[in-house]
DNA sequence: ATAGGGTTAG
């Protein structure tokens, strides 16, 4: 009877071990372990597992990895469950060494990996830009007797989606669906048509989209906000829009994602008042803002040329413990240039960088807003000086040399564009051309087409 | 344990 009552305490221990890290209170599942060991409840094997979730997740894998020496003290044989674990927590701050590492102990140990193991470890070459090596290992479960499990295919689905292998991820859904009686999940066609939608793939993600619904799946929040996305970045805002309003029908249009996605958008396209409607709507429902919401509003006000507006919206984020991140810094920036404070912004610039964010785009702003105000020189010194560029940064300076009439060099940073592999505008090729015959001979047109016919050869 | 939001050109 006795016994029983503590093996049934253990479990609620477990429950409760749970929910305080959950709530990232691990201090607290610390002193609840220690105050059941007084009353006589036993920590076991859940108990451990669930505090190594905590600590890799809220502090780092170490933290993690050291609860194991605890567990051997109190007797406790770690399981498959711990190194599993313990292989997220290393996949989680991308250590692929650390995550062989325990794949490894684990074999030392006599415990036999399961379908998590591989797809943990898949995940970790995923996320570390080794797309071949994770596919051997996704070989590696069809060939051994382990069954492969919804998540197997959903991470080796997700992983070639973000390392840029869109098309492979498209091939290896047919197939699944061909040849093995697949039946994907809501979440897999979230990750499909998320890629679709960062590849400007407008048409195949509706596609997509319509054959969820032939499946019997309904989207769900997720689904509905990668759509509203897809249709936005495709300039289809009407689509958009109705999109928003049929998920607010079905219900689902209640967190800040939605939110930060419709007034992104709509502040975009230059609807004012229903860009004011949508963030009432917002802080009506009540949630704590987070920084994209932030940074959601503290743009608005950049946007509006109210920049005091936005330094104290940063402010306010600040205090309430969010520290400012790349978007925040690059939304700033952009309105100093907009404001024409480009010296102000150039100091931001350089702070920024100073710190170690990602300044890509805050450059592209700032090259930008010079070749609008004429200083075209001074964008290309810039432009020259940076390592890494996209295609942003080229249509900026084609675009304006062009309006400067300087075909000649605008030709040039063309190629270099498609040579990087970048996309050019349809627009920006043909001023380049209609400029080069009326400056240049018809001999310069002709090299020009053919090198911008070589160049596109040797990319796609 | 795998999926979504917020920044830049035209």
């Amino acid at each position: 009877m006795r016994g029983m009552f503590l093996r049934l305490s253990t479990k609620l221990l477990n429950i409760s071990i749970a929910s305080l890290c959950k709530a990232k209170q691990l201090e607290k599942a610390e002193s609840a372990i220690i105050d059941g060991i007084r009353l006589g409840v036993l920590p076991d094997v859940i108990t451990y597992n669930t505090l190594i979730t905590g600590y890799c997740q809220l502090i780092s894998f170490d933290a993690g990895y050291s609860v194991i020496h605890r567990m051997r003290e109190a007797g406790i044989k770690p399981d498959v469950v711990t190194y599993n674990s313990l292989m997220a927590g290393a996949t989680k701050q991308h250590s692929l060494s650390q995550c062989l590492n325990m794949l490894d102990e684990m074999l030392d140990s006599g415990i036999i990996p399961d379908v998590w193991s591989y797809n943990t470890l898949m995940h970790c070459f995923f996320k570390l830009g080794k797309p071949d090596e994770a596919y051997r290992v996704f070989h590696d479960i069809l060939l051994k007797n382990i069954s492969p499990c919804q998540a197997t295919f959903n991470i080796m689905i997700n992983g070639l989606c973000k390392n840029g292998l869109t098309t492979k991820a498209l091939r290896l859904f047919r197939d699944l669906q061909r040849h093995h009686e697949y039946i994907p999940e809501i979440i897999t066609y979230n990750i499909l048509l998320n890629s679709l939608c960062e590849s400007l793939m407008w048409k195949d993600m509706m596609r997509l989209y319509d054959e969820l619904h032939e499946l019997g799946h309904s989207p769900n929040a997720i689904t509905y906000t990668t759509i509203m996305k897809g249709c936005f970045r495709c300039r289809r805002f009407d689509v958009g829009v109705e999109i928003f309003v049929e998920m607010k029908r079905n219900g689902y249009a209640h967190d800040l994602f939605s939110y930060c996605t419709i007034i992104g958008a709509l502040l975009k396209s230059g609807q004012k008042q229903d860009t004011y409607n949508c963030i009432a709507h917002m802080i009506k429902i009540g949630y704590e803002l987070d920084l994209a919401s932030f940074n959601t509003l503290i743009n608005l006000h950049c946007k509006e040329g109210k920049l005091e507006h936005a330094y104290n919206l940063v402010n306010v984020a600040e205090e309430s413990g969010k520290n400012c991140d790349k978007y925040t810094h690059t939304i700033l920036i952009d309105g100093l240039c907009q404001a024409g404070e480009i010296d102000v912004a150039w100091r931001h610039l350089e702070h920024m960088k100073k710190m170690g964010f990602d300044c890509l785009v805050a450059f592209n702003c700032f090259i930008n807003s010079l070749c609008k105000g004429g200083h075209l020189d001074y964008a290309l010194r810039i432009f020259y000086s940076m390592d890494v560029k996209d295609a942003f940064t080229y249509s900026s300076l084609i675009h304006n040399l062009c309006l400067a009439r300087r075909y000649h060099l605008a030709a040039k940073l063309l190629l270099s564009c498609i040579r990087d592999g970048f996309r050019t505008l349809k627009a920006d090729q043909k001023a380049v051309v209609k400029g080069l015959s009326t400056t240049g001979s018809k001999l310069d047109v002709k090299r020009f087409k053919l090198k911008l016919r070589i160049a596109k050869l040797s990319y796609y």
